[in-house]
RNA sequence: GGCCCAUUGGUCAAGCGGUCAAGACAUCGCCCUUUCACGGCGGUAACCCGGGUUCGAUUCCCGGAUGGGUCACCA
């Protein structure tokens, strides 16, 4: 891998589930990378140790490699730049911090959170900006400072900001952004227990680990010159910033990792298609150049700019991944599509049936693979239904043309030699041109009789030549006896 | 509340001073058809509101409204 090529990273905190909006952000960093020919890392942010939940690893490995977007460096496959889990890393950043101090761009803090509490109270009533630390040890002598780091006083490391003045960046989705420097308050790099907070270890991690284009939620937005103030404090280059907009659940809500079905997880055992979950978070938030909108992983990463991001929030909507999801579905190849709707079907299906016309009926009228087994609760059994059924204004039938109909089916088909959909087809076509009757007239109702209902995975022949002779016959048989 | 950001049909969105304001999903209608789908064709539907700037604003500027984000010894 070349020097001096883009560097992006997911860098996921393992606290549950992975929802969409998480794997959009992991999308477009590795898309970023894989565009330019850089490198996609993997650093797994563990330090909220209240908010660890166990197995949350094994779900951002698994979501990122079910989904292939595989990472270069990380903490399996190692690297240049380890270790890549944050928590290996805790006893290196107090040092970085300490340099500040000795350069006069940040200073030890020894208040305590009685005093900080004090303090707001009285902001509260002044006109100060509220919640701003004071600066109450910015300037303290090198001698109390001393004397209190001798008598063991906790203490906290906070960076100076400066006062006055304007700190701006460029985000390459969002533009120009500036801040007046009033509004940044003297941030704590270190903690009293001397880990570093999270801003402040983000940014040296991401320093150390080269990475070139940040690319994370814009919640980022108002604290990106915080980030950049520290980069500058330490002379390092700062990074091209790509903030991406939440995915919401509605108009007022993001996407809540509660809310099931916003995760992969749940996508994945609803009968989604990993790749179509995929396409369709690449397109929320983001629109491509032409107007095809079926992409391939590889296609992504040709197509991908992040030019091309929203400022906007983008609704989830679920609808829309349907219809994605459909047109993976039916653009598999027949055998492929047999393959993943198989375990569906076993749930659905016990007896023999032709699996291959089945699929065949089946892959266009599938959206989602979960609704396999509703389509196919027929095959065990007839359901349960009533002779109105029978009634279709269109095929022009009733309960009484019905008994007609499947009177004149019975022979026919009791008389067939070879046992397939055409042969049968042909069989009841010529019957229906024999009663001058039309094919649906005769038709229609040969599909209740075999399922119970009106909307099925192919007509009253395909039923037929699914689920077999002796089968057909005899549902036939039954359904008269309703007649 | 301060600060930052956003605002095109129901949803995702293209647009980047002059367009009959793309496309997709959804929706409606027609065709195809042994049900239902798939497929094909067509329809309904949008620039948040005021002021400017300009010959001309969806596009640029300023207000307002609405929505989001952010203001921790949490990540």
């Amino acid at each position: 891998m070349a020097n001096n090529t883009v560097r992006t990273r997911f860098a996921p905190s393992p606290t549950g589930y992975m929802h969409v909006g998480n794997l959009r952000t992991a999308l477009y960093a590795y898309l970023k990378a894989k565009n330019q020919d850089g490198t996609f890392i993997l650093r797994i942010e563990d330090t909220d140790q209240e908010r660890y939940v166990e197995g949350a690893v094994d779900i951002i490995y698994d979501t990122l490699r079910q989904t292939g977007l595989t990472w270069d460096e990380g903490p399996d496959v190692g690297g240049p730049v380890g270790p890549y889990v944050q928590s290996e890393r805790m006893g290196m950043f107090k040092q970085y911090a300490e340099q500040l101090v000795k350069d006069g761009k940040a200073y030890y803090c020894f208040c305590t959170p009685e005093r900080l509490e004090k303090m707001r109270e009285e902001q509260k009533a002044g006109g100060a900006v509220v919640g701003h630390y004071d600066g109450h040890c910015r300037n303290l002598s090198q001698e109390e400072i001393q004397k209190n780091l001798d008598a063991g006083v906790p203490y906290v490391i906070r960076q100076k900001m400066p006062k006055e003045g304007v700190t701006s960046f460029d985000d390459a989705v969002y533009g120009h952004i500036e801040v007046n420097n009033s509004e940044l308050e003297d941030q704590i790099l270190i903690k009293t227990d001397g880990m570093p907070t999270y801003n402040f270890a983000n940014v040296v991690d991401d320093h150390l680990m080269g990475i070139t284009h940040v690319i994370r939620g814009s919640e980022y937005l108002s604290s990106t010159p915080k980030y950049n103030l520290l980069y500058q404090a330490f002379g390092w280059d700062i990074p091209v910033y790509i903030h991406c907009p939440p995915v919401m659940k509605d108009a007022q809500n993001k996407l809540s990792k509660r809310n099931g079905d916003a995760s992969y997880q749940d996508l994945m055992e609803k009968g989604y298609l990993s790749e179509a979950v995929l396409n369709y978070i690449l397109l929320l938030g983001w629109s491509p150049k032409g107007e095809e909108e079926i992409f391939t992983l590889e296609e992504m990463v040709k197509i991908f700019d992040e030019k091309g991001i929203s400022k906007s929030p983008a609704i989830f909507d679920p609808l829309k991944l349907r219809a994605i999801n459909a047109e993976y579905i039916r653009r598999l190849p027949a055998e492929k599509f047999q393959e993943i709707a198989n375990p569906w079907i076993d749930r659905a299906v016990h007896v023999e049936i032709d699996r291959a016309l089945l699929c065949a009926n089946l892959q266009p009228r599938c959206e989602v693979l979960s609704e396999i087994l509703e389509q196919l609760d027929f095959f065990d059994a007839v359901v349960p239904y009533t002779t109105d059924l029978y009634t279709n204004k269109k095929q022009k039938t009733s309960p009484e043309t019905a008994k007609q109909a499947l009177e004149a089916l019975l022979p026919v088909l009791e008389g067939m030699q070879d046992w397939n959909r055409d042969a049968i087809f042909e069989a009841c076509k010529q019957k229906a041109e024999e009663m001058e009757v039309k094919n649906g007239w005769l038709l229609f109702p040969l599909g209740i009789a075999l399922s119970g209902k009106q909307r099925t995975p192919g007509g009253g022949t395909d039923l037929a030549a699914m689920m077999g002779k002796q089968e057909t016959v005899k549902r036939i048989q039954d359904a008269l006896k309703m007649l």
